[in-house]
DNA sequence: TTAGTATATGAGCAGTTGTGCAGATGATAC
DNA sequence: GTATCATCTGCACAACTGCTCATATACTAA
């Protein structure tokens, strides 16, 4: 039998109290965690690093994904309110871009990662 | 009427090609979004950026979280999964701590980011 | 205006994820 | 051996995600 609460005797108190004092704030906490979300799916992923060499359409990006432009439309506004893609309108036809560097310099490294 | 699948006229072939050649692999592709994802959560996010600073047992990251220590593990099987912590026994007790430097340089450059 | 094209959006649904519970495992002390 | 403590694991379930479909919006041309 087990409550799955703690109830051991171990609790390191100090270290407990000073990873708290080091805590992010949670509304930075919770926008971090969204911003890692928003790379934490191969079809943005692939989105993401598309468009790092140049923009490209909605268009584009579905026939490059293999997915309908619904889907790619979908996954674009997630990436705009998260800031990480811009677009530029030419027409009826919407450009897509990088909205910074930190997008390409995250995949970088965390390829460096996985590449050990 | 629509039926969602890429009718447009305006595919932008050589940019499509382009974004094929440079493409990841599939399979490193899959890798890096996992990666990514092991990032995607308030409480893996704050497990990691706790053990930051030192290495602690699952009992005191459960007090530090305020979650189950089930919670816990299930989430540090995760990470210990994607090779991002890694754990020492001192009799009963499992210690963790971060695999490799990667992680805390991934979260600080997101901090930039978020920061502006 | 109307028709046509490119993209956006809302609803609904299958698949995934994070958690708690109950029980299992591994280590230590007796 | 038994008892106890720290941790792990399988299961179930609510919450979330990513997709498709249908529809709406925005722009262009006639």
């Amino acid at each position: 039998m087990s409550t799955d609460l703690c109830q051991c005797r171990i609790v390191h108190e100090q270290q407990v109290e000073k990873a708290r004092r080091a805590a992010l704030p949670p509304a930075e906490l919770d926008r971090l965690s969204q911003f890692f979300k928003a790379f934490a799916d191969p079809t943005r992923l692939k989105i993401l690093q598309a468009l790092h060499l140049e923009e490209m359409c909605v268009c584009d990006l579905a026939a490059f994904l293999g997915v309908s432009e619904s889907a790619v439309s979908h996954q674009l506004r997630l990436l705009r309110q998260m800031a990480l893609v811009t677009n530029r309108r030419e027409g009826p036809v919407l450009y897509y871009r990088l909205a910074d560097a930190h997008v390409s310099q995250l995949i970088l490294l965390a390829l460096d990662h996985i590449r050990e």
